[in-house]
RNA sequence: GGCUCUGUAGCUCAGUUGGUAGAGCGAACGACUGAAAAUCGUUAGGUCACCGGAUCGAUGCCGGUCGGAGCCA
């Protein structure tokens, strides 16, 4: 096995133990680099409200997967793993280990999972987004019902968002899609996977005081300077949390302790959502940010999982 | 001090021409296959400010107490 993944919801300290695992492989004499897997952080730019981590304290580090995408790009899963399996490939052919790092759960399954994106089509999913506004998601799903009653049974009648995606995929292939998640994760290769969590208040509380910490770190400053290069209209940059309230902020439509607030609250919401879908992950080792002794526990797996 | 309005779920507020209540947000839980920091579902929360009265029956009507807002002096 050589390969190592570092993930649970925001917050938690994944990007040091990240380092703290990639200095204790070196220390052993391997080499080791790390692969972000966290969507927003691919964004030039947007530094402060995806808590990146700056060069200088990346302790020598190589890391991949940064600041690899303009603000006005749309960032896709596919796309991702498109990029990051080659990636790890040729790390690994160098006796490199990679460290995969990231709490982004699509990206983070595209990557590590037997995970096969159907095909997509521009044109098609723009007419279907137009009827799902015209019309509302129930008149899509009936539609699906028909087209592919299976995926339209497993698809809520209210998301028209994956109503679409499954419709797109049935239009383009004639194939049913499966529209749930496999029963039993199946490793694209085998990984060391780290979790790192903690009691939810705790995790609450420490959201609280990292968002208010971004404003003192100069959040909305950061995102003022990002108008220009069109955060407004990033598909993908522009749903970033903490981002969109810096505008509100700055468009006057909230004070900065609303902004603050509705932050802090959307990311302990953003967190929840991460940890129902890791928690059917039944490879990862879950580990307590307050453990003490949480660091040594995961240099202990490392040593005993992986070829260095 | 006088007049008017007001007190319903953690928050903002609907509502019941008298038959013990709802929505949005939040919370807890969950789903998730090319926007995933997305999209969406389920559930739990309420002696309807307090005390008394008339009524078969009050959150609703009457009286009082306490709290909030506004106007007048």
């Amino acid at each position: 096995m050589r390969l190592v993944a570092v993930v649970g919801p925001t917050g938690t300290g994944k990007s040091d133990l990240a380092l703290n695992i990639a200095e204790a492989i070196i220390s052993r004499g391997g080499k080791a680099e790390i692969i972000n897997c966290d969507s927003m952080q691919f964004y030039r730019g947007m530094d402060i409200g995806t808590a990146k981590l700056p060069i200088e304290d990346r302790r020598g580090i190589s890391h991949h997967m940064l600041d690899i995408l303009d603000i006005t790009s749309e960032s896709t899963a596919a796309e991702y793993q498109a990029i990051a399996r080659p990636l790890v490939e040729k790390l690994q052919a160098q006796g490199k280990t990679p460290i995969v790092v990231g709490g982004s759960m699509l990206y983070v399954a595209a990557l590590l999972n037997t995970f096969e994106f159907p095909a997509r089509d521009e044109k098609l999913r723009q007419r279907l987004e137009l009827e799902l506004s015209e019309h509302g998601p129930h008149a899509l799903h009936r539609r699906l019902a028909e087209l592919d009653p299976g995926a339209a049974s497993r698809i809520i009648p209210e998301n028209g968002r994956r109503t679409v995606r499954a419709l797109e995929v049935v239009l383009i292939t004639g194939q049913p899609f499966a529209a749930a998640l496999p029963e039993k994760t199946e490793s694209w290769q085998p990984v060391l996977e780290v979790g790192l969590n903690s009691e939810r208040s705790h995790l609450v509380n420490r959201l609280q005081q990292r968002v208010q910490k971004m404003w003192q770190l100069g959040l909305v400053s950061e995102t003022e300077s990002l108008i220009p290069l069109g955060i407004r209209t990033g598909k993908t940059s522009s749903q970033a949390i903490g981002y969109a309230q810096a505008l509100g902020q700055l468009d006057g439509r909230l004070t900065e302790a609303e902004a603050i607030e509705e932050t802090a609250r959307l990311t302990s919401r953003y967190a929840r959502r991460q940890m129902s879908w890791f928690k059917r992950d039944e490879r990862i080792n879950w580990l307590d940010y307050q453990d003490p002794e949480s660091t040594s526990k995961a240099l202990d797996l490392v040593y005993r999982n992986l070829e260095l």
